[in-house]
DNA sequence: CGGAATCCGTTCGGATACTG
DNA sequence: CAGTATCCGAACGGATTCCG
C-alpha cells in the first residue's frame, strides 16, 4: 500500500498525514473554518472538483473531523468537530509560514483576534514553562510507543549536533 | 495544472501545501530535524524510494528549506536552513494532533526541552496580548493582498457564527 | 555513497454526465 | 442541491538498474 504505509510508521507526523494530508484536506478544513458548509459552497470556493471534494468529505467526516448534517430543508451541513477544531493550531502554523516565506508578500487572509480585531500572535514552540524554544533548544526522545528501531535511533546521539 | 493551481490561490495555506504538502516533504523534513543528514540515511530511516526522496531533496533545496552541501570526503549533507526550521511549529502541531487524535495512544516521540528534559508544551494560538485563543475567538479577514473575491467572502458575515 | 534513468502499476484529480 | 459514476490523462511512487 502506497500511502497507507505510512500510517503504519512509528510516527505521530505520519499518522496525522494520513488522515490530512490528502491534497485537498487541509484546504476543505480550513474553508469550514471560515464558514463553508455546503457541499456546493465547497466546490465554489475552492474550485476542487466535486468527485474528489465528494471524497475528501467522506474520508473527514469518517475520521471525525467533520461532522455531517442533513437539515430540514434538505440541504447537508457539514462542520468541523472537536478533532477539526483541533487542527487550528496545524492551518494556523502553515498558513503563516507561507505568509513568512512562501509567498509573494501580501497576506490575503489575516487571523484576527475577535475580542479586539487585532492580528493573533505568530506561533511559536514552547517549553512547559512557558519559554519560547528554538530548534537548538529541542530534542527528540522515544517516547513510550517508540519501538526498538526508532529507540536506537533517537537515544544514542547524546548531544551531537 | 493539477497541483499548481494551488500555488496560484489566493491562499497562504495552499502556497505553504505546495512546497511541503507533498507526500514525503514533511517527513523528510522531520528526518532532517532529527539530525540525518545523509541521502542514504534518508532513506534507511524513512523507507522511502530513492528516486522519490531525490525529488524531493532537490525541491526542498530548490525551495530553500534544505541546504545540500558536499563534504570533503565526496559525502552530500543536507540540512535545515531557517526556512525549514521556522516549519518547526507545522511538524509540532502536526505531530501533537496525531498523537492526540491520529494515534494509538502511547506517542513514539517525545520532543523536550533540551534545558530541563521536559515535554514541551502543547501548541496554543495566542492573540497578541498571549491569551490563548480557540477557534471561535478568531476570525479571519481579508488581507492586504486579498482579491475581490474573497474579500467578499469574508466580510458580509458580520458575525453569524 | 549519491544519485539519474527507466519501467510499471496505482492513484490522483479534472471534466462531464447522470440521478434523486 | 448533493452527490454518484465514468472516462482519461497526468502524476505518484516503488523497484530495479546503472554510473561516477
Amino acid at each position: 500500500m502506497t500511502r497507507n504505509s505510512l500510517a503504519e510508521k512509528n510516527c505521530s507526523l505520519a499518522r496525522a498525514l494520513d488522515v490530512v494530508g490528502e491534497w485537498w484536506s487541509l484546504l476543505v478544513v480550513r474553508e469550514a473554518f471560515f464558514g463553508t458548509r455546503r457541499f456546493q459552497d465547497f466546490v465554489d470556493n475552492l474550485g476542487i472538483a466535486r468527485n474528489i471534494l465528494s471524497s475528501r468529505l467522506k474520508r473527514l467526516v469518517a475520521e471525525g473531523v467533520l461532522s455531517r448534517a442533513e437539515r430540514a430543508d434538505g440541504g447537508v451541513d457539514y462542520a468541523l468537530t472537536p478533532k477539526g477544531e483541533a487542527l487550528m493550531p496545524v492551518l494556523v502554523a502553515l498558513m503563516q509560514w507561507g505568509d513568512t516565506f512562501a509567498n509573494a508578500e501580501p497576506a490575503p487572509v489575516v487571523l484576527t483576534d475577535r475580542a479586539t480585531g487585532t492580528p493573533i500572535a505568530p506561533l511559536s514552540v514552547r517549553a512547559a514553562d512557558g519559554r519560547v524554544l528554538t530548534p537548538q533548544d529541542m530534542r527528540a526522545v522515544p517516547g513510550p510507543g517508540a519501538d526498538a528501531q526508532l529507540r536506537a535511533r533517537l537515544m544514542p546521539r547524546s548531544s551531537k549536533r
